[in-house]
RNA sequence: GGGCGAUUAGCUCAGUUGGUUAGAGCACACGCUUGAUAAGCGUGGGGUCCCGUGUUCAAGUCACGGAUCGCCCA
């Protein structure tokens, strides 16, 4: 055995050894590990450990993604993983953080989605046979198409290794949930905040059907009868009294509706406009906005002298007379009046175009339709009137009216883009219909006032929801459609009074309950009203209401119909808690956060969320909105099947959320290379801990540790440690991405591990130990760390954690986040000044020196190297490395990875020119030279105690040293 | 058209109360290593800080105007 030739030195090297294999290979790996997560219950298991303990509840309320299709999209992969980030790291971090998935399934964009897979099927057999839906089927037909879309997501979101209780997850067409929301809506018909009333609504008059926005479509170059028509003054404001003397005043509006003057109101300028009074020769003294009077000569072919100007908020007030009956017609002020066409007097019909009736609404006048369902005007228009259509013979005759009465100034045929109905391809109307509302004024304050508590992330978010709810009118809660939860109204079938309390809700939604929302198609009046129910009129004949509620409606009372009603979810006994945290995309601001927080309001007096984080879209590569018809769309699952859910989950940590984000092939290849260098520093630790016991861990000499061992311990201790934690607190996922990353690469991989390198596979047992005990240290901190966001390389590593290793918790997922460890926190004090303020620099000169001696070919590895280092007199650099040297001489070699290292203040005086490379840095000067002595054949490193020893003739005197150790290994 | 937001290297991000020559990682190029090896290390090139005007001794940073992109609304 001593005979030198049976050894191999190789052989007695400490080289890594592990299963974990280099690649992650996602695509086919992680639904194994999910498999283990799901087969083993981690969710349950790390949740159950924090309810243990009684940890502080923090709650994620998951907003309910929206199941119009079983795909999901980048934008809801990223949505799901952000959420899932949080969740882990609260619960990683001793919170009690429960994720209770949710599914959004009403609505007007499923039911469109059915009937036109209806229709499509039935294209095949006859069209004939197409005819409406019944509700009933239609709405049959909706739920399978829900519950199918629910399956498909539901895998599409575990996929992405999002972690919750998906066997619990809640759908809104659960008939508790609907109950529930019902119940909701019962209190705030009990507060008094549930109205009927009228509102403009897109109506088909040929289906004879309200529509919504996405059933309109706009027809290019549609021909309107545009008109001029005078409204006369007959009083002024007394800020404009000075129009006094322009008598006969006449204001000048413009319509492209002639049919909709039988509905107006008024008159609306702009406040910061300028108006002019004019003298036409033809129509005497007319009043319209200062900037289209010229536009306004060349219609009448005049050139109208200017007498007066005047600015538009000065003429609010001032009352007209309509043109046709004896009905005033004041002028009013609304930000929407342009002076892109027309005469920037406005012609307002509340009861036609959503803008008149809100600005009506602000100056109380009311609503007027004069339009019955087929579109014929109705006895309200005038005898005139009565029973015309209103685009063709309607609009017709009210010119005629209008140039009778000697209002008409001017008329032409005008070509513009016109809303019409997607399904019959005719124009429509706005016509004022009755609906539910949902009054905010009685809560707006408070809203508003809760706003302000709740923490936005970011910032601005505030802002944006604010200056929304400050600016909301009345919410309208019904919907002309099926596919929804009933409004539990009823009328009286003789006096038409409407019926609607919160005893007639409740018990409709106690019936709900019990047998779906359906129950409302299935069951008649008597059956869903309250026993005995009697009209004040005396009749006990009822027809129920055929609305549907508003689907904003159903998730925003998720916060009572879920958070409430779920023990597991709100602290004990503190119903109307609110959660922790919101986390939706930003178009969500209009969308489920502001529903969410006035139904809140409405019952609970307070915001259903302590705090919101909002993330922006997601665009490609070159940022352009992602589109099928350019085909640059991302779509998760590819990426899933190309590189797997933690390199999606790693690109979502990395980009600022707070705006736009970007995505595509490119930056998916460099964080699979971002992946793989964090993959191997992880592989690193495990090779080298292979034959490591945890038993050593306890009471180890701290002594024994290089300079460098307690350098990188301590940075971990002071800025590892704190600044992830904090990243995460502060949701600053990409500073926490950049700092790994940085750790990984740069701290680990090319500094310490290099250092490293030759203690671990050529040290002494006891040398090599104190590496392992650092490396033993930094897995610690990596596992938990890596956990929120690559939760599949954190299981990898936990499941080939060496085998004396102590594992003592079943899944990675199950670990506590990072304590700082005081014990190095105290006892490593100077060392990381020492390393920061000088060896750090020197290293970086001295790699360039070496570098210049590598491209002019005279060394290749740094090993073959000696290095010369001198400092000016002066300097501390001088004193800590020379001190470090003659405590440690092999210290500074191994930082440097050089075979020999000598500090100076002079360089010696018989330098020739012989040495292979030389920088003159401000702090020193730094010369490489050929190292002295032979290569050790089993260390690599030169020295010149090789062949002195009489049985290990080829190796240097540390290696002799380690050989002997381990041909005897009892002997430690 | 209105409200809100974004714009720094090929990519993702830093850049403090305005203050030297604007930084990091990745990518790229060249080289080394072959004892982390479908890995690892070193060195290097690369910037009109979206544009313009202004304030200032001094602007990536502050003010105003504009462009492009995105979200919401009309």
């Amino acid at each position: 055995m001593n005979d030198k030739q049976e050894i191999n030195y190789k052989d007695t090297l400490h080289l890594p050894q592990t299963d974990f294999p280099m690649k992650g290979d996602g695509p086919r790996r992680e639904p194994s590990i999910q498999q283990f997560w799901e087969d083993n219950k981690i969710y349950e298991k790390a949740l159950e450990k924090r309810k243990k303990t009684n940890a502080e509840r923090f709650l994620l309320h998951d907003g309910p993604p929206y199941l119009s299709s079983g795909n999901i999209h980048i934008g809801t992969a990223l949505n799901k993983i952000l959420k899932d980030i949080v969740v882990k790291y609260k619960t990683l971090s001793g919170y009690y953080s429960p994720y209770l998935p949710g599914f959004d399934c009403h609505g007007l964009p499923i039911e469109s989605a059915v009937l036109k897979a209806n229709k499509e099927h039935k294209d095949q057999k006859d069209q004939k046979e197409q005819k409406k839906l019944a509700p009933l089927e239609l709405r049959k037909k909706c739920i399978e198409f829900v519950l199918q879309n629910r399956k498909s997501q539901e895998e599409k979101f575990k996929r992405l290794g999002v972690l919750g209780d998906w066997g619990n997850s809640y759908m809104t067409i659960h008939p508790r949930f609907e109950a529930r929301q019902l119940e909701l809506f019962g209190q705030m018909v009990d507060k008094g905040y549930i109205y009927r009333g009228l509102k403009p609504v897109y109506w088909c008059t040929s289906c004879q059907t309200a529509l919504a926005e996405a059933e309109v479509e706009y027809v290019e170059n549609y021909k309107s009868p545009s008109i001029y028509v005078s409204f006369k003054v007959t009083k002024l404001s007394e800020k404009a009294s000075k129009l006094q003397k322009c008598n006969d005043l006449k204001v000048v509006i413009w319509t492209t509706t002639p049919w909709t003057i039988p509905g107006n109101l008024a008159v609306c300028l702009n406040e910061s406009f300028e108006y002019v009074v004019v003298k036409s020769i033809k129509f005497g003294h007319l009043l319209l906005a200062k900037d289209l009077l010229e536009s306004f000569n060349k219609k009448i072919s005049e050139d109208c002298e200017i007498l007066e100007t005047i600015e538009g908020k000065e003429l609010e007030g001032t009352i007209c007379k309509h043109p046709l009956y004896d009905r005033e017609s004041p002028i009013i002020l609304g930000e929407h009046v342009t002076l892109e066409t027309g005469t920037g007097c406005v012609h307002t019909a509340p009861g036609h175009g959503l803008e008149d009736f809100h600005i009506s609404h602000k100056y109380g006048l009311g609503v007027l339709s004069p339009v019955d369902s087929k579109g014929l005007l109705t006895e309200e228009a005038g005898p005139d009137l009565t029973g015309l259509q209103v685009h063709k013979t309607g609009n017709q005759k009210v010119t005629e009216l209008l140039l009778n009465s000697g209002a008409l100034i001017f008329q032409e045929d005008y070509l513009h883009s016109y809303p019409h109905c997607w399904r019959s391809k005719t124009p429509i109307i706005f016509r004022a219909t009755e609906q539910w509302f949902c009054s905010i004024k009685p809560f707006k304050d408070k809203a508003l006032a809760e706003i302000e508590k709740v923490k936005w992330i970011p910032d601005a978010g505030k802002n944006r929801i604010y200056s929304m709810v400050e600016s909301r009118s009345d919410w309208c809660i019904s919907r002309q459609r099926v596919w929804g939860v009933p409004i539990p109204a009823f009328y009286c079938n003789s006096c038409k009074k409407v019926h609607l309390s919160k005893k007639i809700v409740d018990n409709v939604a106690k019936i709900m309950e019990e047998k779906g929302s359906n129950v409302w198609w299935e069951l008649n009046e008597d059956s869903l009203l309250l026993p005995g129910y009697k009209c004040d009129c005396g009749s006990m004949s009822f027809i129920k209401e055929t609305d549907i509620m508003d689907v904003w409606f159903d998730s925003g009372s998720t916060h009572y119909s879920v958070v409430d009603q779920i023990p597991s979810l709100h602290d004990k006994d503190k119903k109307g808690s609110p959660s922790e945290i919101y986390l939706e995309g930003s178009d969500q601001h209009r969308g489920w956060f502001q529903s969410s927080l006035l139904t809140s309001v409405a019952i609970n007096d307070k915001a259903p969320y302590k705090m919101v984080l909002t993330h922006g879209f997601v665009l490609d590569e070159s940022g352009r909105k992602m589109s099928k018809s350019i085909g640059n769309v991302v779509e998760p699952e590819k990426v899933i099947n190309e590189y797997g859910a933690d390199i999606l989950r790693l690109w979502v940590s990395s980009v600022d959320y707070s705006s736009d984000m970007r995505i595509g092939q490119n930056m998916l290849k460099q964080l699979a290379e971002v992946y793989r260098n964090i993959r191997n520093t992880a592989r690193f630790i495990l090779g080298n801990l292979c034959d490591f016991n945890d038993s050593i861990r306890e009471n180890y000499p701290l002594e024994k540790l290089w300079l460098i061992d307690k350098y990188i311990l301590l940075y971990i201790e002071k800025e590892i440690k704190p600044e992830i934690d904090s990243y995460f607190n502060n949701y600053d996922f990409y500073r926490y991405y950049q700092k790994l990353q940085n750790f990984c690469a740069v701290d680990l991989s090319s500094f310490y591990f290099d250092i490293v390198k030759d203690r671990l596979y050529t040290g002494t047992l006891e040398q090599r130990q104190a590496v392992q005990f650092v490396l033993r240290e930094i897995l610690d901190t990596l596992i938990p760390v890596l956990c929120p966001v690559l939760p599949h390389l954190a299981e990898d590593i936990w499941t080939h954690l060496p085998e004396n290793l102590n594992k003592h918790v079943e899944s990675a997922l199950c670990l506590d986040w990072p304590k700082q460890n005081l014990r190095f926190m105290t006892e490593f004090g100077p060392a990381e000044n020492y390393i920061r303020d000088g060896i750090l620099k020197v290293r970086t000169i001295v790699n360039k020196t070496l570098e210049i001696a590598r491209a002019a070919k005279k060394i290749g590895k740094s090993l073959e190297a000696k290095v010369l280092i001198c400092f000016p007199n002066s300097s501390d650099n001088y004193n800590v490395l020379s001190d470090l040297n003659k405590h440690n001489p092999k210290e500074l070699e191994a930082l440097f990875i050089v075979s020999q290292v000598e500090i100076c203040n002079i360089l010696p005086a018989d330098l020739s020119s012989d040495y292979y490379s030389r920088v003159d840095d401000e702090g020193c000067t730094v010369i490489v030279t050929s190292a002295n002595g032979m290569k050790c054949i089993r260390c690599w490193k030169y020295s010149t105690d090789i062949g002195k020893h009489s049985t290990h003739k080829e190796i240097c005197s540390s290696c002799i040293k380690a050989v002997d150790e381990h041909l005897q290994p009892n002997v430690v």
